[in-house]
DNA sequence: AGCACGCCGACT
DNA sequence: GTCGGCGTGCTC
């Protein structure tokens, strides 16, 4: 008697996102448990699909059951306990299991299933009638789809259907029906595991030869070819090694080695044993840093605050119940430590360790710190490595060859059996919310996976998110303070600069006079400074000298940004810095990478004025001007423009920390946990762009920048400054920030947030409706409110809610994709989540005829997009 | 999403 | 009358 299976299908659109029973063929039933990737037919043409087994044995249904094709893959991928996880993150963010599938497992561990079709040729054609009879059935469409067809050798629908102006759906089927195409299915299997032989002598060998001191001779001399003695002595002597290392270094060719190898090892003369070889996981030579390499591993001791600290972490993990705790220190404070302290213990009981900071490029001293301390049992997981390297570092982990993994936010996934603690560093950083689908909070993740594996949450910032403290405060985590800088380091000291002044005196230099002289004495006295700008490129947007319009993205609501590619020398004259400018740069979109030439004329139809006027200052321009002004300084420039290249972060940053630079000048790249010694002067060219921003979470990002920049100055011995230029230097934020007052912040900030009902007070739902047609989009966007506002009255009348919208989107248009916004302030519990899930169905067949027949609508501009975002962190 | 089914208008 | 286009609805 066959059993069943409960499955769930990949790729498969939200509303059909639900477990299907199949039937498990007798010579599967043993290969088949949960966890396990398999391939089922589905649809009425039973296309072959990827699907995960979520249930098993389950019972019979009623009704009929197709059966598992195929299992792929080595047993399950995916634990008990990351199934659950996965169910999770489906109900928690609304997202496809499959899209949560994805999200969990690395790519490498999926085989991919795809299609595509071809053109059959006459001998491989079935059917009796002739191409010729075939095509004459089929009408002219169909052959006319036929004839671009047999100019492909693979193509996809979509392909051809971009080709022709008519609806290909019924023309498809045809073409299959009478043979002259048929739909193929190639499965694209998982990366398949390598293995790697060790060589070493076998423990008769070695006991013998303890024992009789020639023996190991007269075995060397029994033996004929000279490979095999070669093999046997280079064994006997080194020990164990990878086989085909150990051929490349003896100079034989690798298949006369294995040859030679398997008589050895026939005599008993050597054993060789299959491992499983991982990809250049992250190794102290690899990853090259000063911090690796000049780090001995010296543990640091503890101060008495950071030994309370540490204790305080260490009882709620002994306690053995799910834990959180956020540990709130000021920058320089040494919270690494700490957190490490903590994790000795852990580990002590052999238990996994998950450290998760915002962005491995940025923070390479974190990792170096741990590789000297935890050597080769940590696994450093990204989204920059390579899909090998990525499964190869997840099997590390699921085979439990690694003890602390150190990662970004999907790092969170990381296949331990059994945690112990989880840490986010940085907390409040927006990099931990996922903006793609799952989308994702590490922090709900982190917690789920605490509560399900008895383990402690550690959060810990300088600034905590607004939520994160007073969840701290009201008792949901367990606060941990740290005051002091550790050692010789003193909180910098922090001057707001008033810009006004420079400008009306006409110095449009982006530093002002008293940077200007900071900048001087440091590299009179060898120190040396950073400078922090917020924004990239040259000039940030450029308008016309006559009509006054900015040049703007043709694709996108964004202005256009000037990039220079050479040296624009500074100029009175306005003609020749024009000019020059032309020629040396481009202007580029930041939403969508469009690029174009400065044109000739304005483009405003009744304009077309010659002349351009270039304004704001990036970072570009601010390394330009600070050239002109200060020709003795050597100044080093760190923006997404000059790290493109794989490892340009680690070498500007070892630059700098070689001295070869006074100053170093950034986007906010040059904020986050550097640790130089012998920076002095720390500057903030434009403290106001952030502040100006429409959101309710505006004043915790700048302030949180803003200590983070702080925070960078005087972390060794010598004394620290911080300027803060503004044209705003009574922003309370900006005073609070130069004060480096934390709880002043939070407490103004969380009463702002209670009589606005804002987080932590409520949650936020955004629903975005995106859509090529504008005025559809429109339509589509009201019924959205009319349908949300129906529900509330009726079915879910128990929910509540407040509505807003539907208005554009704060970037309407993105690539020709117009989007608009609904919001909602609710609780988001089960019920509000179920209504937002009825919503996406209902709208995921959304088309015009439900709508009203007012107007015909392209048919490839029809197409609505509804993606929610729950509490989403940036606008 | 992707595919088949089935209902309407334009044609022999 | 029939063909073929396009909307509708389901997927174990």
């Amino acid at each position: 008697m066959a059993s069943a299976a409960q499955i769930h299908i990949i790729d498969i659109p939200y509303p059909a996102d639900r477990a299907y029973s199949y039937l498990i063929p007798a010579p599967l039933e043993n290969s088949v448990e949960p966890g396990v990737i398999v391939e089922v037919p589905f649809g009425k043409s039973n296309r072959r699909m990827t699907g995960v087994v979520t249930a098993y044995p389950t019972e019979l249904p009623d009704q009929d059951c197709k059966p598992i094709t195929q299992v792929f893959g080595d047993g399950p991928m995916l634990s008990q306990d990351l199934l659950e996880l996965c169910r999770f993150l489906k109900e928690y963010t609304l997202c496809t299991f499959g899209e949560a599938v994805r999200a969990v497992l690395p790519s490498a561990t999926m085989s991919k299933i795809i299609t595509y079709y071809r053109v059959l040729s006459e001998e491989e054609r079935t059917s009796g009638i002739s191409v010729r009879t075939a095509l004459a059935s089929i009408g002219e469409r169909g052959q006319r789809v036929y004839m671009l067809a047999e100019k492909k050798d693979k193509f996809s629908r979509q392909s051809l259907q971009n080709e022709v102006d008519f609806n290909l759906n019924s023309v498809f089927s045809d073409l299959v029906k009478y043979n002259l195409i048929e739909r193929c299915e190639e499965v694209k299997n998982a990366s398949a595991v390598k293995y790697r032989r060790i060589i070493a002598p076998s423990e008769s060998l070695m006991l013998e030869s303890r024992l009789d001191e020639g023996y190991f001779d007269s075995v060397l001399a029994k033996l004929t070819g000279t490979n095999q003695k070669k093999i046997l002595e280079a064994v006997y002597r080194e020990g164990a090694s990878v086989e085909s290392v150990l051929y490349e270094k003896l100079g034989i060719p690798l298949q006369s080695g294995k040859t030679s190898a398997a008589t050895l090892e026939k005599r008993g003369l050597i054993t060789l044993e299959r491992e499983e070889e991982y990809r250049n996981h992250f190794t102290r030579e690899s990853f090259n840093t000063a911090a690796v390499t000049s780090g001995k591993t010296v543990i640091p001791t503890l101060s008495d605050e950071q030994q309370r600290a540490r204790d305080a972490i260490v009882s709620l993990y002994e306690s053995g119940k799910p834990a959180g705790a956020l540990l709130h220190g000021v920058t320089g404070s040494g919270k690494t430590n700490v957190i490490m302290a903590a994790i000795d213990r852990v580990l002590e009981d052999g238990r996994g360790v998950i450290m998760l900071v915002p962005e491995i490029a940025l923070t390479p001293q974190t990792v170096g710190v741990f590789m000297n301390r935890y050597g080769d049992s940590i696994a450093v997981i990204h989204s920059a490595l390579s899909a090998g390297e990525k499964f190869d570092a997840w099997r590390r982990v699921r085979d439990g060859h690694v003890k602390v993994v150190i990662g970004t936010r999907s790092a969170i996934f990381a296949p331990f059996g059994n945690i112990g603690m989880i840490i986010i560093d940085e907390e409040h950083e927006y990099t931990y919310k996922s903006d793609t689908d799952p989308k994702y909070h590490t922090h709900d993740i982190a917690r789920k996976r605490c509560a399900d594996h008895n383990a402690v949450m550690v959060l810990s910032s300088a600034t905590p998110s607004v939520t994160s403290y007073y969840k701290a405060k009201t008792g949901g985590y367990t606060l941990i303070e740290l005051k002091e800088r550790y050692g010789n380091a003193v909180l910098p000291e922090v001057k707001i600069y008033d810009m006004r002044g420079e400008t009306s005196m006409g110095n449009l230099s982006p530093v002002g006079g008293l940077l200007a002289m900071r900048l001087h004495e440091d590299r009179d006295a060898g120190n040396q400074s950073i400078l922090f700008l917020n924004r990239r490129g040259y000039n940030n947007y450029v308008s016309c000298r006559k009509c006054g319009k900015s040049l703007k993205c043709p694709n996108c609501s964004v202005t256009l940004t000037y990039h220079s590619t050479g040296r624009v020398a500074a100029s009175k004259d306005d003609e020749t810095y024009e000019a020059q400018r032309r020629e040396k740069g481009y202007l580029a979109c930041h939403m969508c990478g469009y690029r174009t030439k400065v044109p000739e004329k304005c483009p405003q139809p009744d304009c077309g004025s010659e002349h351009f006027l270039f304004m704001g200052c990036g970072t570009q321009k601010a390394e330009d001007d600070i050239a002109d002004q200060f020709p003795d300084l050597r100044v080093l420039r760190m923006d997404l423009d000059t790290t493109q290249a794989k490892f340009s972060h680690e070498e500007i940053l070892s630059k700098f920390r070689a001295g070869e630079a006074d100053v170093l000048l950034g986007t906010q790249m040059v904020t986050k946990g550097h640790d130089f010694p012998r920076v002095a002067t720390v500057g903030v060219l434009n403290a106001d762009g952030s502040l100006m921003l429409d959101d309710y979470r505006a004043s915790e990002r700048t302030f949180a920048m803003l200590t983070q920049v702080i925070g960078r100055a005087g972390r060794g011995d010598i004394p620290g400054c911080a300027i803060i230029q503004t044209y705003n230097p009574d922003n309370e934020v900006l005073m609070m920030a130069a004060k480096q007052d934390y709880s002043r912040f939070y407490e103004g900030e969380i009463r702002l947030r209670k009589s606005f009902c804002f987080p932590p007070f409520c949650d936020i739902a955004v629903i975005t409706l995106s859509c090529a047609d504008e005025q559809y989009l429109n339509m589509a966007a009201v019924r959205m409110r009319e349908r949300i506002i129906e529900r509330t009255e009726g079915s879910f009348g128990d929910v509540p809610l407040v509505l807003y919208g539907p208005f554009e989107a704060p970037v309407y248009r993105v690539q020709n994709t117009f989007r608009m916004r609904l919001v909602m302030k609710c609780r988001l519990n089960r019920r509000t989540r179920e209504m937002l899930s009825e919503l996406l169905c209902e709208f995921s067949k959304f088309t015009p005829g439900s709508g009203g027949k007012a107007r015909n609508f392209s048919k490839s501009s029809r197409k609505i997009i509804v993606s929610v975002d729950l509490n989403p962190t940036t606008v």
